[in-house]
DNA sequence: GAGATCGTCTGCAACGTTGTACACGACGAA
DNA sequence: TTCGTCGTGTACAACGTTGCAGACGATCTC
């Protein structure tokens, strides 16, 4: 095998090169990636001959430079660990290839601080948007801001859309509306005594916060049908996972033995008050029925299948990306706020109608 | 407000514009940006007040372009779906966030194809290198390939360390000994009528498959208990799902009602099994004992909660990110193979020792 | 007091790409 | 024949950044 054969991995091969090869100008190489129609058929092949022969990609960075666009966005939620996010992050990814965008994630789980990067643009100016899920900062923070830095679109639950900073766009879930939804099937099946659970996440005053909205929802729910919401016990957990919902559990029963229907913040809540329900003898949905929210995969194949509230993900996903967009190619109107639709889906740990 | 203070998103501020408010040039205002010594006090305090006042950000793209590299490593792997490679992705872009990159996702669903196009570099290229973790791809195409297109660190299971192709590593989890090790816990526990669950995912000649390396140890460990491998049944199942570990329980049971054990290829699988032998009114593990594969986080919430073997997935993004950054900084040895630690997790889905 | 050294700052070139302008020959219409 | 048009290809400049070489004055050394 001749040495020139042994295509080591040097400096990747340019427009230069290739055009070296082929006997043209870098243009005529860039026209042909391209597909630019005024190109013979003779040199288009001999050029994509050259381009196959030495492996030429275009450099990303140089386009970017000289065009100003990457095609990149970027998703910053709080954590993959939560399902939720993950399933998100996923419906994103695959919405975003299919556009010919490529996705940078970036997890703010760290906290405030970290959201607070997000917002100012990071320390480097990187892709063309960004797609943000914010948890601890609130609209007190955006409220007071003058611009975004960069395109951004928020997706989430606690945002009013009064105060979004401009430059930016909303899509967000009816929490209220949901909560309500969930709480309404546990009283229209003939329960009473019913608990909330859920998790105090923001650091701004909490009536917005999302666990705030839902409680919210809750509590409209009951009042409809006539019952006294502040007598309704919030049980208040550190953080949305499992073992904080089991722990919840636990504390509801010892402080209200007599409770008959959980209404949970998110799934893995519920699926952790699924086993606390259980350590304590309970059954489900016969002494306590138990509704979730997201509507993540683990739901479906809990002991027993959790009742839960679906948002429309994949609605969700197109209008960020679908205004996202719009804010790239220059879109400089008002900020705009989608509310992604929702449904209640009934399964095992919600006794029948 | 002077009209000058509504700072429109219109070109973002660059050097230029940093330079001319402090009156430096612009390498002085580089310089400021990277911490370079030779600055005079006043000098960088007047231009950290430029760029306060602009919110010049440095573009990623120009350094990348000047300097070549540009901080981003790639994580290609099947879907985020699957609760093992979110929790990957979420370990993997902490620990690369700790070491100032950043992540870009591509994921693989769609199979064969978009795995040989990340081989191949994509089509444009962007990051600096990339950790894959290939399904469909196996080590005939990988032995195959001259050299690879970019620093790139295999992680997974079904490749053998003889075939990589130059400038690659690899860190894998020694799947047959972790699965001869769960199966082997069913058998010191008594267990004598076993079966393998698993998915066959690779287009390639199977031996060296990931189910195919899970059914080689579950049949080494029959062998050294002096039972006969052959004996045992191979259920196989379309994929790696929850709903697959269902059915996969159902036909099971059909075929052989007196199973009294389960190794399972992943947790999800699992999870279904264990619903689906509810399904067929077995105890878990009075009847049939389970044991699972990941350690993902619903194992611990299982009913009852999954044995499972838990792989080491500190070690192991660790690993692929330390041989890619040495990869990114010239190295260029031979492929090296690291393997990743592993550990059963004894739970409630196997009977008391 | 002359030369060397140091600290501070600047100008130039180049990274790989693409938009614009234009050159050149061939062809069609007047 | 002449002018205009079309198809094909090229040269140049610029995107924002940083490595390098060096300018300039102040300080140190003998």
């Amino acid at each position: 095998m001749p040495p020139s054969t042994r295509r080591a991995r040097r400096r990747p091969p340019t427009l230069r090169d290739v055009a070296e090869i082929a006997d043209v100008s870098i243009k005529t190489v860039s026209n042909v990636v391209h597909d630019y129609p005024h190109v013979r058929e003779s040199t288009r092949t001999r050029v994509q001959e050259a381009i196959a022969a030495t492996g030429y990609r275009p450099q990303l960075a140089a386009q970017q430079l000289r065009t100003g666009a990457s095609g990149i966005v970027t998703l910053a939620v709080p954590s993959l660990n939560f399902s939720y996010f993950s399933n998100l992050a996923q419906t994103f990814i695959d919405e975003a290839q299919g556009r010919g965008r490529t996705v940078v994630l970036h997890t703010t789980s760290a906290g405030r601080d970290e959201e607070i990067e997000v917002l100012r643009g990071f320390r480097r100016r990187l892709g063309d948007g960004v797609i943000f899920n914010p948890m601890q900062v609130g609209e007190d923070y955006l409220a007071q801001m003058e611009h975004v830095d960069q395109p951004t679109v928020f997706i989430g639950e606690h945002l009013s859309d009064a105060h979004l900073p401009p430059g930016s766009d909303y899509v967000r879930i009816d929490n209220t509306r949901a909560t309500a939804d969930a709480t309404a099937h546990l009283l229209e099946r003939g329960r009473r005594r019913l608990a909330f659970v859920g998790a105090m996440e923001t650091t701004d005053p909490a009536p917005h916060s999302s666990s705030g909205l839902r409680i919210e929802g809750f509590r409209q729910a009951l009042w409809r049908h006539d019952l006294d919401p502040a007598r309704a016990p919030i049980e208040e957990v550190a953080d949305w996972h499992r073992a904080d919902g089991r722990e919840a559990a636990h504390r509801l029963l010892d402080a209200h033995p007599h409770l008959d229907g959980l209404v949970c913040g998110n799934d893995e809540i519920a699926l952790g008050a699924l086993a606390g329900l259980r350590d304590r003898g309970r059954t489900v949905p016969g002494d306590v029925a138990v509704v979730g929210y997201d509507d993540s995969p683990e739901a479906l194949f809990a002991h027993p299948p959790l009742t839960t509230i679906r948002p429309d993900k994949q609605f969700l996903v197109k209008a960020a990306l679908d205004m996202l967009i719009e804010r790239i190619n220059g879109y400089e109107g008002a900020p705009r706020t989608i509310t992604a639709p929702h449904e209640l889906v009934v399964r095992g740990s919600t006794p029948e109608g």
